[in-house]
DNA sequence: CTCGTGACGGGGG
DNA sequence: TCCCCCGCCACGA
C-alpha cells in the first residue's frame, strides 16, 4: 500500500488527533466533517498510513466494533489499546457509541458545508 | 480508460 | 440481528 495522498492524509490526521482518550469516531463522522469529496473509505484509505502522533486507534466502524482485525498485529490490537483506555466492548467485540462516540462541539465557520456537517451529525 | 479492491455506510430483506 | 447490494472515491494494474 502506497502513501495516500497527503491533501487527504492531513485533513483526516487533523480530525483524528483531537479525538479524546478514552472516545472514539466513526469513519464516516470523518468524512461528513470534511466534508465534499471525502467518503468512509476514503478515510479508512488514509488511515492506513497513520503516523505515531495520531491516535488510529480511536477510528472504528459505525457498527461500533474496530475494523482492522488481522490487518494489525496483534489481531485485537486496536480493541486492547481502546480499553486500556476506558472503551468498554461487549463479547462481540461491540463498543457503545452512544457512550464513547465523540462529536466535536463546532465547527469554525458558517460555510454551507459545514452546515450540512452539523445536520449529518447531530440531526436537524 | 476500465476494472478490481478496500481500516466504509445506509437501506432492505 | 445478520447478510447482501450498491454507492462512494483513491489508487494501482
Amino acid at each position: 500500500m502506497k502513501e495516500p495522498d497527503p491533501k487527504y492524509r492531513e485533513r483526516v490526521y487533523r480530525i483524528v488527533r483531537r479525538i479524546p482518550r478514552g472516545r472514539v469516531m466513526t469513519y464516516g463522522q470523518i468524512a461528513v466533517m470534511l466534508g465534499e469529496g471525502y467518503t468512509p473509505r476514503t478515510v479508512g484509505f488514509v488511515m492506513h498510513n497513520s503516523d505515531d502522533r495520531t491516535p488510529w486507534h480511536r477510528v472504528i466502524n459505525s457498527q461500533g466494533r474496530c475494523s482492522t482485525f488481522g490487518l494489525v498485529l496483534p489481531p485485537d490490537k486496536q480493541q486492547r489499546m481502546l480499553e486500556a483506555e476506558g472503551v468498554e466492548f461487549d463479547q462481540r467485540g461491540r463498543c457503545d457509541l452512544e457512550t464513547y462516540g465523540w462529536k466535536p462541539r463546532r465547527f469554525n465557520s458558517k460555510k454551507s458545508e459545514d452546515k450540512k456537517a452539523r445536520a449529518a451529525l447531530y440531526g436537524r
